[in-house]
DNA sequence: CCGATAGATGAATGAGTATTCCATATTGTA
DNA sequence: TACAATATGGAATACTCATTCATCTATCGG
């Protein structure tokens, strides 16, 4: 018996995905073990276990596969993060949301957002390129998405009067800095989760014991 | 009238550092603009009009120049800090006082410090190689001294308990991510030290408005 | 089962560049 | 001034890869 024509070529079709997928967790394997420079084709595709030639049927250079890894993770961390925000709760909550998406999303793609931290505080090239463009402007919708919190919050009373953006801009930063130093430092069994709780209660509450709120 | 031998041979010496500082500021330049990778010999040298042979008298490799590089340049944001946490101040004052030579040191070294804060988050062999170690360790030391800052600020009662390195770390992060934006963004005016009064009063009293702390 | 098409292969290519090496120039000594 | 000793110059060397392409292999329709 004949399968349709259609059919078949939907076969090719989830087939090259998944030929594309394969060399795609190669390369972050390898990049995330060696960074961008360091790694070479031969060994993506050594990895991948394809011929060279062949890992270019499916990206068209080296640059291409990391923008695809790249950008794909990112995407996912921003529609989390979105997904995460659109409940009614207070804009304090949500911030703690945002906290524990972020540290949750760092621990299951721990090999890789090594490379993702790299990135985004990353060398000259990285900002100029393509690339640089598109994951900047990812990260970026992260910033805003922040921000836009913080207004929330302003308006209702929970927060107090601060520029958004730059309050934004350093809560990633201490978000960024703590999973960081995680990757480096502590072997796959500790939890980063752990830690959300008390940086939510650190930007929210701060450092001081005064309990009058201090003049800006 | 001849000068004795000694004399002579400190003129070299100094001779020998001036250049090696000529290699040093213009290799500087290059990172700065291109990053390490995309950084060749050939461009050093000429940016220091020396011949490439000639910077291999001074440095035995790429590597080496750039890890005498950041190594200077930590160590001296180091000291600075050292500096700058002696004084007999409350624990509250030192922690500003901190924010503004991270800042203004950032503000002086902004060519630099793109290098700087790229490295601090950068590659794996960053922190594998030789270099890694000793600039870790350097940044490290300034965690530290944050910590110990926490520390004493909390046994005088100006902050509460928390832990003193994950914060200190949470702090540097936020600093950090402030000052990256800043070298990326803006142009060569705007001032950086302005964020810092900011950045003080989001780290001490949060985000929060309640006059009620919440219990940790 | 066969020719045709598309897919896979990896050695060869070529560009780029870190490092070396020795001829030349400069400096120090007598 | 002449003779080391030392410093400098930059062309030549010796790589390392990203990318290509001629060749081989698998799949497909008939």
């Amino acid at each position: 018996m004949k399968v349709g024509a259609d059919q078949r070529s939907q076969r090719k079709q989830r087939e090259y995905e998944a030929r594309r997928e394969e060399i795609l967790l190669a390369a972050e394997r390898k990049f995330s073990q060696n960074g961008f420079f360091k790694t070479s084709m031969a060994e993506i595709a050594e990895d991948a276990q394809f011929a060279m030639g062949t890992v270019y049927r499916f990206f068209k250079s080296k640059e291409d596969i990391y923008i695809s890894l790249v950008e794909a993770k990112v995407e996912e961390l921003l529609r989390l993060l979105e997904e995460a925000t659109q409940s009614r709760l207070p804009a304090q909550e949500k911030l703690r949301a945002v906290i524990q998406v972020k540290l949750a999303f760092a621990d299951q793609n721990r090999a890789f957002f090594r490379i993702y931290v790299s990135e985004w505080s990353g060398f000259e090239w990285t900002v100029k390129s393509a690339f640089g463009e598109r994951v900047w402007k990812r990260y970026l919708a992260q910033i805003d998405l922040v921000a836009n919190l913080i207004k929330e919050g302003i308006k209702t009373g929970e927060f107090r009067k601060v520029n958004p953006k730059d309050t934004s801009l350093a809560f990633h930063g201490m978000l960024n800095s703590t999973i960081y130093l995680w990757i480096l430092q502590s072997g796959p069994k500790e939890s980063l989760a752990d830690k959300g709780k008390w940086l939510g209660s650190l930007l929210l509450d701060g450092l001081g014991t005064s309990t009058l709120k201090r003049s800006m």
